[in-house]
DNA sequence: CCTTCTTTCTGTAACGATACAGAGCTTGTC
DNA sequence: GACAAGCTCTGTATCGTTACAGAAAGAAGG
């Protein structure tokens, strides 16, 4: 039956027109008659035209309304983590009012030959530009990218030359939670991170870095290290938060930490569910506080204490960014602002 | 400086072979001897060559590597939903193993206006083929897709002539409730759904379908029309869920009815904000029970009474399906299992 | 030494559209 | 009636690749 599918020039010979006028049919309704108009659109019904093919215009206009994201972690686990989420809402919010497609490039199987997979469908995709989401610097999908030469924009990491770069300073942000459970009278700390060189995970460079600003404020304002104990999760999510903890909740309750900072929302919840699950009291016992403010983090009970990072705006601005390097303007990457949010997860320590 | 940007032919110049050579240096290395491979490559970074064109390859080639998928609501609204969220992870982990990316094609603007520039944005995607999610049959991105003549396949609705679907029967899945609420004692009901025609927000069939479900079954079962309220969301969102039921949670405790039914877990967790912040104990004074099963669902105090509707795998399949008609292999669309799962949110009425 | 493979590389012919510049033909104006 | 100005419509020249079929040259085999 059907044998080849038609193209502009079949539908243009059906209705005695030049191959431009059906063309001008599809994407410039003002260039031509109504009649004429109406008489190419029948004939491409009848020969079951499905319009001009997407991939040859996007070919001949040199675009192709599309900016690639690349996130940290596979795409699947991606899905899984709300800050993430957050992120991407943000970025389709700005590209919904640019009338732009987003497109999602994932990692292909896993340990070191993901490398190769990586950049090998970097290398394929149809972009105008390319969004880099907190991926470790030697990750070799950023080595692809720039290779790509097309617009570039990183949020949270890595900082590449010529390349804005939206999100915090993981350090400063983090040092920002340990004054204010200082303050409240804690002087035994944990920290709750995710566990370097897991798996099938990459890391996210706050893994590393959070603590690290977290602690060195904490040692200036006069803990000893040794009053600060370091959980690591066996990767990033709420279960695996809940599970590192374990061990800690069941410390005799004099030497326990009276406060835990954990490096994301996702992990804090974990703790939380741990606490509740071990019968700890949040925030009597143990206070606990994040870093992200996802949608959950109000909702929990007690609310979490976090850092409000913007992510959404994040990723608005991310997207605004690409789209201003390819409209040739000069681009400066925005400051994000940092919040303390105080909830009920936080509290002076028992005594 | 940098005047055009070189192409295939200008690496093949410069390296002094053609054109092909250079094209089988990125996509055959085994066609060509290392020696030249290397020279080529070495030509190409001189000049700042950032490969092949992906546009240009996939002209050629005739695919794109890619899957498009339409969301029933626009793009930002979607990730607010961990049911949506849950079906996109669902497909990226079939898409990463098959090796292709996906394209989210967002709704830009808003009001009737959307229709066009839907259907603008779904003639200029370039994919392979299309997945539906949710829409309206008589949604104008439904028809456009159909225009566009790529293998199509829709998860939940609508059911379109030669195209699988992949979802549950909304009606049967509501109506397993019924009977299971009926069955520990109520007698007085409430229905949570969202409203028909919300503005900028697009119905999903359910919101229609699950509700009559759910009372053609308790009529079935004895049940009277006046002794099930039927409470009608702004949107669907958790805080809209929440406002909605505010009225019931306000009325007479002999009147108010002892079971809430919500058609999605979102509402249902709102209607328990509700009845937290009212006093109200679920499930002592009010029984509540939603549909989908989202991550939060098991997570919420008390855990949520649900139908499992396995939206991850809801997720993969629509995607395998897709790759099947791609392959040209003959598909059939794939029973999805539905599940209720008791948890602490339902019990016995009051007295 | 001739034949038959391999290996390595090359030309030609699409892939399916759009930008641009202009050619006819009306219409309007004085 | 001549000339400018619109409106429609048409050719030509790419856009940057890859499939396919084969050519040239050296290796293997008898």
């Amino acid at each position: 039956m059907a044998s080849d599918r038609p193209t502009l020039d079949t539908v243009a010979a059906v209705a005695g027109v030049s191959r431009m006028t059906v063309s001008n049919a599809y994407n410039r309704p003002d260039q031509l008659s109504a009649a004429t108009r109406e008489r190419v659109l029948a004939a491409a019904a009848t020969l079951g035209y499905a319009g001009p093919d997407p991939t040859a215009a996007s070919l001949r206009r040199q675009r192709t309304g599309t900016i690639g994201v690349i996130l940290t972690e596979r795409l699947p686990y991606a899905f899984t983590d709300p800050g993430m989420v957050e992120i991407l809402r943000g970025m389709t919010t700005e590209l919904s009012d640019a009338g732009m497609s987003l497109l999602l490039v994932p990692e292909s199987g896993g340990e070191d030959d993901s490398s190769n997979r990586t950049a090998e469908l970097l290398r394929h995709a149809m972009v105008d530009a390319l969004v880099l989401c907190s991926l470790d610097p030697g990750d070799p999908a950023v080595a692809a990218a720039q290779e790509r030469k097309v617009p570039l924009v990183t949020i949270g990491h890595p900082k590449l030359p010529h390349v804005p770069m939206v999100g915090i300073d993981n350090e400063k942000t983090a040092a920002m939670v340990a004054p204010y459970l200082y303050g409240l009278g804690h002087r035994r700390f944990a920290v709750l991170t995710v566990g370097a060189g897991i798996y099938g995970i990459r890391n996210r460079p706050g893994f590393i870095s959070r603590p690290s600003g977290f602690i060195d404020e904490l040692t200036r304002l006069g803990v000893k290290a040794e009053d600060v104990v370091i959980c690591e999760a066996s990767e990033h999510s709420r279960s695996a938060g809940k599970a590192a903890v374990g061990a800690l909740l069941a410390t005799p309750t004099k030497k326990r930490p009276t406060a835990l900072f954990a490096v994301t929302d996702i992990l804090a919840l974990g703790a939380m569910d741990a606490a509740a699950g071990a019968g700890v009291d949040v925030p009597g016992e143990l206070s606990i506080a994040g870093i992200d403010d996802i949608p959950d983090a109000a909702a929990a009970s007690p609310p979490l204490t976090t850092i409000d990072q913007e992510l959404f705006e994040q990723g608005r601005a991310a997207i605004r960014l690409a789209l201003r390097q390819l409209a040739g303007e000069p681009v400066r990457a925005p400051r994000t602002k940092t919040e303390l949010l105080v909830r009920g997860s936080t509290a002076a320590p028992p005594r």
